[in-house]
DNA sequence: AGCTTTCTGATTGTCATTTTCAATTTCTCC
DNA sequence: GGAGAAATTGAAAATGACAATCAGAAAGCT
């Protein structure tokens, strides 16, 4: 949790950006908190502890965090961009229940491997991916049965 | 292609829909042409020789489309729902280059069976998935080099 | 501390999509 | 074949997430 602190710290210096109070406490509940924030999630988070931070700050927030590498904004297809966290923890895909938006990490490195050999066939050199799973979780598949 | 069409009036007639003349412009234009829409792709090429055809019949009857399996939406995160038509053809994934657009589908069954492996291991039951690999597709590697 | 640059937050703008609604069309049932 | 109920159409307006704007505030270099 250090690490992303001091990521965000030597992006910020090194882009010549400033280091506000804002952002210092975006950044301490983005990492203290649940996974895969909308922006709105985290907006009304901080409302509890700190209501004067608008809106729009905790949207450029969470795109500068993105930036600098310490999120992954994730897109489920609802209309809402999110962002989870990212160290340097194996890189994993989603699983999202439809019912009750349980999501789910997931890590397949043989997938991963063929993808990187799909790539290779059609001579495509892959910058990222998505790779999400939907459908119903298993409380869910239970209860709409 | 008449399967499509014979599978889109069977879901008219069971759901009680009407079959109007511009369900079945848009239906022939769009299963005639080339894949990956948008809806304003489909509006503009539909004006040509349909110009009362309006935007927001395109877009009720590419969901409709959507709804009753002759059409899969797609979203590769340009802010643009994209359809494609869908067949009998074995399920198949996306490569898009993020450069020029570019469109490519692949078919890798391996992938499909981890899939199910992974799910079944989180005890998910799987409706749909998404998995699209993003980068340069090898005309633009080489002149962004 | 002074000064330049960036940041903040309220507001407004943008853009794809969705909804609205009156007029039109379809389809069922005589 | 045509009346009537119900769905559809198309223009326009509404919606909603995101992005841009801008004047005042804060940061940080010197």
């Amino acid at each position: 949790m250090m690490d992303q602190v001091a990521i965000f710290n030597e992006y910020v210096r090194r882009k010549g950006l400033k280091n506000t109070s804002q952002r210092m406490t975006i950044l301490e509940t983005f990492l203290g908190s649940k996974l895969h924030f909308s922006t709105e999630d985290l907006y009304f988070r901080l409302r509890k502890d700190h209501p004067k931070i608008g809106y729009a700050t905790v949207h450029r927030t969470l795109k500068l965090f993105a930036e600098c590498g310490i999120a992954r904004e994730l897109d489920f297809g609802d209309g809402q961009a999110r962002f989870e966290p990212l160290n340097a923890d194996q890189h994993h895909d989603h699983l999202v229940c439809t019912n009750c938006g349980l999501i789910v990490e997931f890590i397949e490195p043989k997938i991963e491997e063929l993808q990187e050999q799909v790539a290779a066939q059609y001579d495509f050199k892959i910058e990222r991916h998505r790779h999400e799973l939907y459908g119903l979780c298993s409380k869910c598949a239970k209860l709409n049965r």
